[in-house]
RNA sequence: GUGAGUGUAGCACAAUGGUAGUGCACCAGAUUGUGGAUCUGGCCGCUGUGGGUUCGAGUCCCAUCACUCACC
């Protein structure tokens, strides 16, 4: 069995789960947050810094590793792990989604999806087929089925349709992967229709996958939709399985959805976020390019204990990105990493000592005085 | 010293004699399976100065100051 999932705990006063999940590349613990590391490097952040924050996994990229280097370079230079330096788990996304977002052009046929390059132009064909196998030659510890990611709003039949594909998709991803060391993930499309969400969930455990994950959300939708689709979505995933919830989110999103039962998260927005200045904090977010700061000794966060809240305060901070310079996005990126990771083990430490509704509202308390 | 040219927002420049604009910078927002990308707002003017012509002048005329270039 490429991966292990144990359930350790269960909080009393919601969803919230406690887990484990073990890879041939060690343990992570869940609720989890991936930084995410597109093109086989979290932006501007050293195996070792990512090892200083306690990143226990990392999440990297099917179409942009596909496109460059190649995946069979990749292979040649001994996988994904040696290529990059890191030595802890890694899942790989399939492509569905940067298919989607980045690609002018795109025809999504039954047997795949034929998009131009973002880099050049150039022509390629995607399928359930070639998405797997690309991945196998990146050899990640996680790799995900091949989904197409339905642009919102779509006509319920459009969605429906396209849920429809992707199952036969998902089929046909668990019929190509062949090896034993990878775990593969399924995901659940269908809009923002329960019926839908429900039919898939219920079709690919019948397939049978190592996790499931939510596909398909904050793409436009409302918060609170968001919410309710992966309330009554994450209720029907297995209990014995990772939940993974693509693509979100805020802190708040988080808390919220590890509240309905998620147990694993990736976003770019902590990393793409400090590269423009804007930082979470326990009190909120701020933006370190606001003149305010332009004389301001204190740390980003006077309750975080990473190197550049340690060593630096906020107008040096503000300087750097005005300067353009590198250690801004550095130090901005670490900070925000840290955040997000330092918020999961909180969480984690919450539902351990069954007290996460506790932990959430302090959580929401906290912001209500945000006073920068 | 002589000749020519240019003076417009912090900077670089637009604007038939008819409501002074654009980009950058600056000030703020946005950002959700990553393009250091992108988007959205906002602020900024005695058009070098003083006269004149005109219903009306950044624009035409005169003077003056500053800067640039060329030639002594």
């Amino acid at each position: 069995m490429a991966l292990g999932f144990k359930l350790l705990k269960k909080d009393s006063g919601s969803s919230a789960r406690l887990g484990c999940v073990t890879t041939p590349h060690g343990e992570i613990n869940t609720p989890i947050f991936m930084p995410v590391g597109t093109q086989a490097t979290v932006k501007t952040m050293t195996p070792a810094s990512l090892r200083e924050i306690n990143a226990e996994i990392i999440l990297s990229n099917t179409y942009h590793l596909y496109l460059r280097p190649g995946h069979e370079l990749v292979k040649r230079m001994g996988g994904l792990h040696e290529f990059m330096g890191w030595d802890r788990p890694i899942l790989t996304d399939s492509g569905g989604f940067q298919v989607f977002s980045h690609s002018q052009l795109r025809k999504i046929t039954e047997e795949g999806v034929r998009f131009q390059s973002h880099l050049d132009g150039s022509y390629h064909f995607l399928t359930p087929e070639s998405a797997t196998q690309i991945q196998e030659a990146l050899g990640a510890d996680i790799i995900m089925c091949f989904d197409e990611c339905a642009a919102y709003p779509s006509t319920y039949d459009y969605f429906k349709q396209s849920m429809e594909m992707t199952l036969r998709w998902a089929k046909r991803c668990k019929e190509t992967k062949t090896r034993e060391d990878q775990a593969l993930f399924g995901i659940i499309q269908g809009g923002m229709h329960r019926d839908l969400r429900e039919r898939c969930a219920a079709e690919l455990l019948e397939i049978g996958f190592d996790g499931y994950a939510i596909g398909g959300l904050s793409v436009g939708e409302t918060k609170n939709l968001m919410y309710e689709v992966t309330e009554y979505t994450a209720a029907i995933m297995p209990e014995d399985r990772p939940r993974y919830l693509m693509g979100v989110g805020t802190p708040e999103d988080l808390v919220e959805c590890v509240n309905l039962g998620i147990d694993m998260f990736d976003c770019v927005l902590p990393t793409r976020n400090a590269r423009t200045g804007t930082l979470f904090t326990s009190f909120g977010k701020i933006n370190i390019k606001n003149a305010k700061f332009a004389e301001d000794k204190g740390p980003i966060d006077p309750e975080c204990g990473c190197y550049a809240c340690r060593n630096f305060s906020r107008a040096y901070l503000r300087h750097l990105y005005h300067s353009g310079e590198i250690l801004s996005m550095m130090l901005n990126t670490m900070h925000n990493l840290h955040y997000y990771l330092d918020l999961m083990r909180n969480i984690r430490q919450s539902i351990k000592d069954d007290r996460f509704v506790q932990f959430r509202n302090d959580f929401y308390a906290k912001r209500e005085v945000n006073n920068v």
